[in-house]
DNA sequence: CCGAGGGCTTGATAAACATCAAGAGGACGA
DNA sequence: TCGTCCTCTTGATGTTTATCAAGCCCTCGG
């Protein structure tokens, strides 16, 4: 593994606390690999052997039942995936796939919880991460359960432009296609949606969106920090 | 507390692995306190003051946005809930109220977050409860997305039919009204979806419902553990 | 320059689900 | 005993979302 990609995983809450020696021992089983885009990394139903970390590039994850298909959420730089799965020794729920080509550190699933067993600043960072993730679904959930498609698009529009500097313009991160798929609707519907959004200043023009009336559109998507905040 | 309560609780994956003096100290903060039907025990948006253990009775999890409302989960004995609030010590991200008459016991949440920092067992037993959350999580977000209604209810019942011995017989454990919530959809169309099952051998008898065809059931509801099997 | 393919959009149609209204039946207290 | 309330069910209707079909536009390779 390259010294800077070291660094930026080291730097992870993660990873920060846990003790020199034992980032060691993990870092030294682990290895770097690059995936190209639309690859399948995980299948549901197998057992998680390794905790992802993904360093560049997207990765989806997503679930099948009966022939239908639904995707779960998308995994940006610099971030983990599949650790409870790890941590239990138990199949992974989710199945992941590469959404661009992706650079990987794959760290084999017993060192980790040889790890947790050691170092106990480590394990006190798991619960955190554990706590996060599990509070991530929730809000995930309530998304769904509560929130028509429209409603949900508009708050992701919102969540997107304060991301980007909140300068009135956004660019999508994601082709529609996908983006629909994360908002759990058909690209069909997200086209219909963003007609919807034209009359509260929603200006579509490819992937660059313009807002002319913030306050209108934040009265129809009533942001909530509970829903679609990252830092709650 | 009396004693047998305290040693269901100490039986508690969660709390069995801890020392001797931790457990102490723990239960020594806490106290029991018992809730008549239908009070609001927890208000989404609230620092989460306590670590709940439903000791009798049930505790329906839900969320409002906009007006509307959406049943999270039931609590039944003898289980925790809002550990990971609790572990962050952050703000609620569902609201909880009792069904029925609680006995419940509440663990003041800075005890628990000193607790895990002093003793290393108790810290591992968290990361597995956590871990379990997520998961149980993950599979009622697959369960909505992957699913009709039809398709939760026929695989709510064989879970129920599992649960209850298997006798081709069962008795339903909620009102409808609750389990209509639980399922994501309305009393109405509960109602409705019963009938639709009809053909495939599901008779309805208020709340006792027999099954003469449960292999035409299992056709139709395709149960996958994944999904609705606790323990995976 | 042409043609193929993919992303995106639009319209027509159908399925799933919610809402509104009404009524049957049972539990319970006055 | 009666009336009231509540649960549950059923029908009619409307909304939301998915599916199917078609076409536009852009890119890319020949």
């Amino acid at each position: 593994m390259r010294t800077t990609d070291m660094e930026v995983v080291r730097g992870l809450p993660l990873f920060r606390s846990m003790s020199e020696q034992a980032f060691d021992d993990l870092v030294q089983a682990a290895y770097v690999q690059n995936f190209p885009a639309q690859l399948d990394l995980i299948h549901e139903g197998e057992p998680a052997d390794f905790l992802y970390v993904v360093l560049e590039g997207r990765v989806e994850l997503y679930t099948n039942w009966n022939g239908r298909s639904a995707t779960m959420g998308m995994v940006s730089p610099v971030t983990t995936f599949i650790l409870a799965a790890v941590l239990k020794d138990a199949v992974c729920l989710m199945s992941a796939r590469t959404c661009e080509r992706c650079k990987l550190l794959l760290i084999p699933a017993a060192n980790v919880r040889a790890a947790f067993h050691r170092d106990e600043a480590f394990s006190h960072a798991i619960i955190i991460e554990l706590a996060d993730c599990y509070r991530t679904v929730v809000k995930a959930h309530k998304n769904l359960k509560l929130r028509s498609g429209v409603e949900r698009l508009a708050n992701k529009l919102l969540h997107y432009h304060t991301v980007q500097g909140g300068t009135g313009r956004i660019v999508l991160p994601y082709d529609k296609k996908l983006l629909a798929s994360m908002l759990a609707m058909t690209p069909e519907n997200l086209s219909r949606a963003f007609n919807t959004l034209k009359p509260y200043g929603v200006e579509v023009n490819g992937a660059e969106i313009t807002f002319t009336d913030l306050k209108g559109l934040e009265t129809l998507a009533k942001p909530n920090p509970r829903i679609d905040d990252r830092q709650v």
